[in-house]
DNA sequence: AGTATCACGTGATACT
DNA sequence: AGTATCACGTGATACT
């Protein structure tokens, strides 16, 4: 058994050996690895050991800090996507629809969700075009209406003149019923 | 130097002392590890234990093969979305800029590319809004055009008829120049 | 050397 | 028991 015991500390020997914090101090025999310089015995200075071991403790601990931080991030922004995307009877549900879940429904309805959204600027863009292009045309229109009425005002005084009839401007029409 | 050696030995003991496969052989001594089950003296029967090992390997590699399936879908989604930016010189660019490089990146760049898209459709509506309404009071600008002329064309003729005069207006004169 | 990112295997957890 | 998801710590890697 002794052998085989030997070959199993082997590794964590070989290792620096107090890389171990945090997590193995979790869920496994903490107190077994702390005792674990002192049995290296070719190991430097008992106390500057130690200092060394909290030291790499500290910089792993910092580190994990930093990559729980960037995942924190990364799903902030997944929940932020989520809240994004359209809710039951808003307009664009369909594309989404039981996708909100899990991170990788998220995702997927937000790619769905892009995809639609570009489509539909992409033909807003040709709605603006249309109701520029109308817009235009109702300067036209109206441009004419001005001319047409200027035109009517002035035959319908010369009208007048001639019959000698008070007519209403707007109904020359009723002016010449019995005219002839 | 033994009792430390039994304490790391304790864990890797008191847990099913197989669980530990693929990665575990891949960068500590897995030969080591091979000989663990004999070194349980209370264990069950030696030829069962090997069998019962190969299954939670097994087991576990396949649940290492679907978590590494699960992360590599969400992966593709992410590349997905980067694929879905706005490029340099396209619409939307301006809230995307650097925004490409890292996961976290990308998602932030997608949130406010939705937002941003989701702003420009809302403004589209109202932009429809406009086109259906501009649709309408061009459709009453040409009934009214319509009237107009009609009326014109009718005045043009009673003047034509009380004044004998080629009238220089647009067109419709020109027909009954010689009616009566 | 310092800093940030990713892929990995794995314990925890929940739903079936 | 089976299946899927997440958070974690960590080795690898790259850029500074």
């Amino acid at each position: 058994p002794a052998v085989s015991l030997a070959l199993l500390a082997q590794p964590d020997v070989a290792l620096p050996s107090c890389l171990y914090g945090t997590s193995a101090d979790l869920h496994t025999a903490s107190t077994s690895y702390a005792h674990v310089p002192e049995v290296t015995s070719e190991a430097s200075a008992s106390s500057s050991t130690a200092t060394v071991c909290m030291k790499n403790k500290r910089r792993k601990e910092n580190r994990n800090m930093f990559e729980r931080k960037r995942r924190t991030n990364i799903n902030e922004r997944i929940k932020e996507l989520a809240s994004l995307l359209p809710r039951r009877n808003e307009p664009y549900f369909e594309v989404v629809r039981d996708l909100r879940h899990s991170t990788g429904q998220i995702l997927k309805a937000s790619v769905n969700y892009i995809r639609r959204l570009k489509v539909d600027v992409e033909h807003s863009k040709k709605i603006e075009a249309q109701r520029l292009s109308l817009e235009q045309e109702n300067q036209r229109l109206l441009a004419r209406i001005k001319v047409l009425e200027a035109k009517l005002q002035l035959l319908s005084v010369t009208t007048q003149d001639v019959t000698s009839h008070p007519g209403p401007a707007t109904t020359p029409e009723s002016k010449h019923d019995r005219r002839c």
